[in-house]
DNA sequence: TTAATATTTGACAAAACTTGAACAAATAAT
DNA sequence: ATTATTTGTTCAAGTTTTGTCAAATATTAA
């Protein structure tokens, strides 16, 4: 297994190179082998280790109490207290300094703001590494998207800074989602909003919470015909697909689409609806008997109790 | 099979001939064949490793503990590349040996018809590691997006194979100029399509072309105002902004919207215009002074002009 | 022959790494 | 309030690594 030296380590858990020598020597949180020379080289299990000591130092642990946890303790400890505010940090010029939630946030927001889809990104990879992953879906990127939206909605910000938003998000969404749904034995699900439905925010919010999930998601984008959702679930033998509906509220072409592609399905699929206004089409929905969700919460409710039924 | 010289490998590869004879003599990273006068004579298959090498080190792992490793093994060190996933990765059971650019097209292409993104994106990322950059774009995406947009047309495929390759194509031009625009001093360019354009492929296409040359490309997706547009490229100080027009070809709001962009900006930037249609809107075009490229190679030149004008 | 390209060796400087010590800020204990 | 303890950073001095260069020699091509 290749070996990596101590630069790559701080890049990759975020922490100064000071820091992770200090944390070994003071309390052995790792213990890297040595070259002749006496380089440090780390593997990739270090890396791992460094990364949930650095997300559980930030939220208030004391590097002293879990520096010799062991990596299941460590998940554990963060699973468990994963909401808590890490505390403010006094110097934050080094762009390596992890910091909170909120602070992702705000720098995401500037970015998105000043028009650098360069910039959103790189803080948002620095976030997947400062944070973990439900508090980065939860307190970054849906708060982001639903500012903007708003904002936009106000006048505040364009056109373009809604579509950047949400190109970034897609990205990111694409990226985790590679990287996680391990398993080729994960549920599928199709991911979209249906013809005249332009918005994407709450298809990407809905992709986010499938894919935390431990669902494969499959996104297909805004403004999908029936017929073309419908194939997408047959091809990929989806379990459920989810639409969002966010706005117009009213549109005559909703009741045919919807029937249309329930007709396809055959029961093949579980059709979830979400969104703003989902409630204002709740005759069809009721009608083909698909499921409305109100928020994501209940989404990963409903995600859940599905995918343990089908598991038996 | 086909044997090169140094210098051949040095251009192909980016390193210099000094690093290649220093990584094989320090670290025995390649051993090249001999001629009976002692010239060095490297396989493709040397080429590809020295590539491999290259970013390895570029991302900062150190040559000396990885020049020995197979080419599995530094494909998948450069995999892990962003984050690090506590959970066995799915990546372990992929294919790892490096394919000619029409394999891995052929397999992007399978990959959309069968709607699966996550494969895309794992062939993509593949690719991006066997070939070089202006291979993956010039043999890999661009083809991708023509032949999925042509097949769109002509009905063989819908709207969502349209839709999935843009989406695959975007995050991976993100990912790209994320990891390569490194310099804050590149020039910068926008680019997009005005309203009433919807379809991106163009715009994709001189987004990786722009960024293969060198420029900080700031993406703004399709459909977008002329007010929303100029603002971005004065919020960036963008030198250029790249337009393409695939269709219609006779839009009538597209004067208003291309004046209306030429009054705003004032001649603080170069306005580029492409795609198929674009010849329909010479008169406009000519009008306002905005160039009329007709391909991806005029529109590198037309670049690569620009900026050395600017530089001196 | 001349100019361009390669090879080997040794040297060199910049960047990166290691250790030890000192320090300031924040926490906990007295 | 004062005193420890913890924690992360910074500095200095001494190695090691790494990419580049120059010099001397050899090969290739025009």
């Amino acid at each position: 297994m290749p070996k990596h030296p101590i630069r790559v380590v701080a890049k990759k858990t975020g922490l100064s190179a000071g820091l992770i020598r200090i944390w070994e020597r003071r309390h052995g949180a790792v213990t890297p082998v040595r070259t002749e020379t006496n380089r440090r080289l780390y593997t990739d299990e270090d890396i791992e280790r460094l990364i949930l000591l650095g997300r559980a130092t930030q939220s208030g642990e004391s590097i002293s109490q879990i520096a010799r946890l062991s990596k299941d303790e460590l998940i554990k400890l963060l699973s468990a207290g994963g909401h808590i505010e890490p505390k403010e940090s006094s110097a934050d010029r080094v762009d390596l300094t992890i910091k909170s939630a909120s602070e992702y946030l705000e720098l995401c927001f500037k970015a998105v703001r000043d028009l650098d889809p360069g910039l959103i990104e790189a803080t948002l990879l620095k976030a997947s590494v400062g944070l973990t992953q439900r508090a980065l879906f939860e307190q970054v990127l849906g708060p982001l998207m639903y500012s903007v939206g708003d904002l936009w909605r106000e006048g505040d910000l364009k056109v373009v800074h809604e579509h950047l938003a949400s190109a970034v998000v897609r990205t990111f969404l694409g990226n985790m989602s590679g990287g996680y749904a391990a398993h080729e034995s994960a549920p599928r699900i199709i991911v979209t909003t249906p013809v005249g439905q332009l918005h994407e925010f709450g298809a990407l919010m809905a992709g986010l919470t499938a894919a935390s999930a431990g669902w494969k998601t499959i996104y297909l984008g805004p403004n999908i015909p029936a017929g073309d959702i419908a194939s997408a679930v047959l091809h990929n033998n989806a379990r459920v697909v989810a639409l969002s509906l966010i706005y117009p509220a009213d549109d005559p072409r909703m009741g045919n689409e919807l029937e249309q592609l329930h007709t396809i399905l055959g029961g093949k699929a579980q059709i979830i609806v979400g969104g703003r206004s989902a409630e204002g089409y709740r005759n069809v929905i009721d009608k083909i008997g698909a499921l409305l969700v109100k928020d994501l919460s209940s989404l990963q409710f409903r995600l859940d109790s599905i995918r343990s039924v089908n598991a038996a």
